[in-house]
DNA sequence: AACAAACGAGAGCACTGCTCTTGGCAATGG
DNA sequence: CCATTGCCAAGAGCAGTGCTCTCGTTTGTT
């Protein structure tokens, strides 16, 4: 059956679980079923790790917990709901792990910071691929993402303006761009910046959209692979892009 | 049943299908054959726009075109063989639109045919999402891509390969990228640069490979739901970053 | 005409997500 | 203190899936 005791000792990455906001106060029974639903997750995130999202079956986690699958209805409605969980989970980690290692670095030091977030998010991708593929690949047959997903899902965005906000504030010269921006996209810009409320410039917001994208960009081509038989070493074309980038960005070392 | 007459008619993309290399000579047998392969696959494309890849099922094309389930296994072997020539399908689609455009465009407009080329894909993707996740997103699950894909996959590396060497034949002044190539990267490139047997220095090549990634990086961000909220009309900024990754290549208006 | 290969249909297996019902246990109210 | 209310696990069951196997039938070849 299920053991209770070790279970509580050992949630990964703090995802926000349906824990009300009571932990002993309200009895055993709300911890017993908060305890439950990590347990559930756990054994889904194990699965997703080992075959992917698609293979995600609730039968087999019912199996791996050794209950009824009819039980898991009691703590998630239905399989989009685990695997919502589970995305909001990975975008935590590789915004935690991303946010740690920007954190980690010497906060003078742009460029540091910006090479630090782009190969952490590197190593979580790679060592992490079913779970990258869940948040950054295809969306998962005619599921719409919930609202719940978008909030885990700016980290990196956030933690990318932050960088950019200090690159503006450091008043370093940000290379000019040759191209002209559209009123519109202008307008577009403008919306952003006072949704963010900070003090960055077209070009460089801009550029720094170029740069996310980027990143992203190489992720999925290494990861899904359009790499192969091209770049089978793909870190060093990573390293050199997410460097490249950084020049258009102004970044030098201090 | 099956109408047999109609369907030969509208083969969609010239998808080298098995249809050996006699088509009448071969008798009527192998010809009915081919068509019920152009036929399951013409209602797994169906099946596909509407729902996904991951809703595609066996049994729903065996009822659309009136047939057992078990009889499509005479000609797929395998669901993962029928996605695979959707995938196929979508590659050359994809390449085939991208490669009509580019050839339309003035041969002597660099920076034309570089739009000409990422408007096309974009055109293409947002039209046809789900064969854009199909080719772009996540692998399914567990779902090796076979060697059959890789070629109509390089229609459009191909294609900008071409356009890059133009551009170094044209002289124009690739502008100067600020970021070393370490040695190792250089090799690789120098074993690229063997297969393609062009003449595009390794500045050009690397920022050439930049903008195809940004490129499709855009398209994932935009179709794979990354915008959202921010930038809503990713129109606009694909058409601004499309012509900053132009500016780094050197490209300009004749 | 005889044979072999290809073929379509059906039954069946193991699996999935999900629902409904049944019976037992815990927490609370009178 | 007992009874009621709600939570919970389990089982059966439904509709659907990919895939296999068998069994006649059709088709093309010798």
């Amino acid at each position: 059956m299920l053991s209770f005791v070790a279970i509580a000792l050992e949630i990964p990455h703090d995802v926000d679980m349906p824990q009300s906001e009571t932990t002993a106060t309200q009895g055993v029974r709300a911890r017993a079923r908060a305890e439950l639903v990590a347990e559930i997750t756990r054994s889904a995130r194990t699965q997703l790790a080992e075959s992917g999202a698609a293979a995600l079956s609730l039968r087999a986690v019912a199996r791996d917990l050794g209950m009824a699958s009819s039980a898991i209805y009691r703590y998630f409605p239905s399989r989009d709901a685990l695997l919502t969980a589970l995305i909001i989970e990975s975008y935590n980690a590789l915004g935690e792990a991303c946010e740690r290692a920007h954190d980690e670095a010497d906060p003078t030091d742009l460029l540091g910071r910006w090479r630090s977030i782009a190969h952490a998010a590197r190593s979580w991708a790679t060592t992490n691929p079913h779970e990258y593929a869940l948040i950054y690949g295809s969306p998962v047959p005619g599921y719409a993402a919930p609202d719940d997903t978008i909030d885990p899902a700016t980290r990196i965005p956030v933690l990318l303006l932050r960088l950019l906000e200090d690159v503006a504030a450091s008043g370093v010269a940000v290379p000019e761009i040759g191209t002209p921006v559209s009123t519109s996209l202008s307008a577009q810009v403008d919306s952003m910046r006072e949704q963010i409320g900070g003090e960055i410039d077209d070009a460089l917001l801009l550029t720094g959209v170029g740069a996310w994208t980027l990143l992203f960009g190489l992720l999925n081509f290494e990861l899904f692979g359009q790499f192969v038989n091209t770049f089978d070493d793909a870190a060093e074309m990573f390293a050199f892009q997410v460097d490249a980038a950084a020049d258009r960005l102004g970044l030098v070392a201090p």
